[in-house]
RNA sequence: GAGCCGUUAGCUCAGUCGGUAGAGCACCUGCCUUUUAAGCAGGGCGUCGUGGGUUCGAGUCCCACACGGCUCACCA
């Protein structure tokens, strides 16, 4: 029997229904308890005590047996089983109950029992259909495997697939502890521009558009940073912002268009007190939803507990290939060096993006343990403040878990007149390369002229954080609606 | 953007060497008053991702395309 056939039944059924005076969709459903209240309920009660309740939910199982039978319903708090029987309802009612259909919602009337073999069961006095559904669900017990369906029809997925709804349950517990660390630790939430007239804050293609009134070309931001650090120019010491940056860029198990970043900014702050910030938060979030500061990803323990290692971006490269950037410091001499080691890392635009390449090459893969990676090149780095040793790096640090880079944090530039030449640099590198310029931003400049506090700040990925959390490979396993190229 | 793999019933999957397309669940009919993967008896599922080609004959072989997955590339 098709689709088409399951849903003309239904459909079918949905007339005779409306026919016999029954609205299949009534605007209003009393309940009186959810499902895992009305099995603490009876638990609590007293040998012998009536516990009486009216249970909603969706009806995802069926048995029938001749004059008896037995249903669950699921709701938001989990599942319960229900009995009708013929000779306490009715033959007409009971008849109704036995073509009521897999995925719909009713709600049920009734004291609560436990049958013999055990499970606290809704007796039923009387039932009400709350809404019909015209399709079938999927299979019981594999459940819905097919990944393709599974991301475009979320729906069936956080029905037939308890893990899925535990990893989305589990992501919305992250995101407040973090809210609620930063509110303890007096940050304040902000909202910046999505839309913004020039992107910044990254260096990634943007998403363009257009608004109609105003004529003009907006891009969809690709980092909070240059908003925020305008309100920290504002006064306020101590702001962040959980939101959606979007990056016109490829797709793939780590990357998708659209992702939640967090950003944060210090007032009076450095990169260090931002690395005792962000690893008492990671423990902390993670003490608080998975109930230990270790946890397993991919087979691995991590362990979360703080102080995490640090390590100089020059000391790690030096590990892991004997390759000094210190004596290696112009693009010819490393370019040599790497080609020495029989590394090819193709052309990248200067000293500073081969020393990444060099990094991502021999040592990113290795930092499974929390990993602090300090003092970036300067040229990579247009946002951060040079180090006061030595001006070819910044007080700059990404932090690796798993072998992946989760974030990014600096102590912020705040010298106008550098920040100026840092953007004028940079695009000077873009003009060489084929990657489009970097859009000076003179309204930010203007902003710091006014005179920007010392600050520390800090972003990084939600999404990558909740896969850490929930063990997950894909990071369209952790977003409820990953982009996917769109059907004919 | 490239390589590899996948796409068969509503769902989960099998399909041998190219020879009339299968199972379980779901669905329909009947029986069944404590089941829970309920059970028993019966029923029919279908554009084998799409379009071409080879062949007497294609789910199966070939080509192109679509969508998905993984890897790579891209990615401060």
């Amino acid at each position: 029997m098709s689709d088409l056939d399951q849903r003309g039944q239904r459909i079918a059924k949905l007339a005779q229904l409306r026919a016999a005076g029954v609205d299949p969709y009534p605007p209003r459903c009393q309940r009186s308890h959810t499902a895992a209240e009305a099995l603490a309920a009876f638990e609590q009660a007293a040998e012998g005590q009536e516990v009486r309740v009216c249970v909603a939910g969706r009806l995802i199982s069926q048995r029938l047996m001749g004059k008896t039978t037995f249903a669950h319903l699921a709701d938001g708090s989990g599942r319960i089983q229900v009995m009708a029987r013929q000779d306490l309802i009715g033959e007409a009612a009971y008849q109704a109950f036995k073509e009521l259909d897999l995925a719909d919602f009713i709600n049920v009337n009734g004291k609560l029992f436990r049958t013999r073999t055990g499970e606290v069961t809704v007796l039923v006095d009387s039932f009400q259909l709350l809404a019909k559904a015209l399709r079938p669900l999927p299979e019981k017990w594999h459940g819905l495997r097919d990944t393709e369906t599974r991301y475009r029809q979320r729906y069936l997925d956080l029905i037939a697939n308890e893990e899925v709804r535990h990893i989305f349950l589990t992501r919305t517990r992250i995101i407040s502890a973090i809210r609620r660390f930063l509110d303890a630790r007096g940050f304040i939430e902000v909202e910046t521009p999505i839309l913004q007239p020039l992107y910044g804050g990254a260096a990634a293609q943007p998403f363009t558009t257009h608004h109609n009134a105003l004529d003009q070309t907006l891009y969809l931001r690709i980092a909070d940073e240059l908003y925020l650090k305008r309100l920290i120019i504002g006064g306020f010491e101590r702001v962040y912002e959980i939101g959606h940056n979007f990056r016109n860029e490829g797709i793939s198990t780590r990357h998708n268009p659209e992702f939640t970043a967090i950003e944060l900014y210090q007032a009076y702050a450095d990169y260090n007190d931002i690395m005792a910030l962000l690893e008492e938060l990671y423990a902390e979030v993670a003490q608080e939803v998975l109930g230990s500061s270790v946890l397993q990803y991919q087979g691995q323990l991590i362990d979360l507990t703080p102080p995490w290692r640090r390590i100089s971006m020059r000391q790690a490269i030096l590990d892991a290939s004997g390759i000094d950037i210190l004596e290696a410091d112009t693009y010819d001499k490393l370019a040599a060096a790497t080609q020495a080691h029989g590394l090819n890392l193709g052309k990248p635009a200067n000293w500073g993006k081969l020393v990444e390449k060099l990094f991502e090459e021999t040592v990113e893969p290795s930092l499974v343990q929390p990993t602090y990676i300090t003092e970036f090149p300067l040229d990579i780095s247009p946002l951060a403040k040079k180090t006061p040793a030595d001006p070819m790096f910044v007080e700059r640090f990404e932090f690796f878990i798993a072998g992946m880079e989760c974030g990014n944090a600096f102590t912020e530039l705040n010298d106008p007149l550098d920040q100026r030449e840092r953007f004028q640099a940079t695009q000077q590198d873009f003009k060489s390369g084929e990657d489009e310029a970097h859009p000076l931003d003179e309204d930010f400049i203007i902003a710091m002229e006014h005179g920007m506090p010392p600050t520390g700040g800090l972003g990084w990925g939600i999404d990558r954080m909740v896969m850490l959390f929930t063990d997950q490979a894909s990071i369209r396993e952790v977003i409820l609606f990953p982009q996917l190229r769109s059907r004919d």
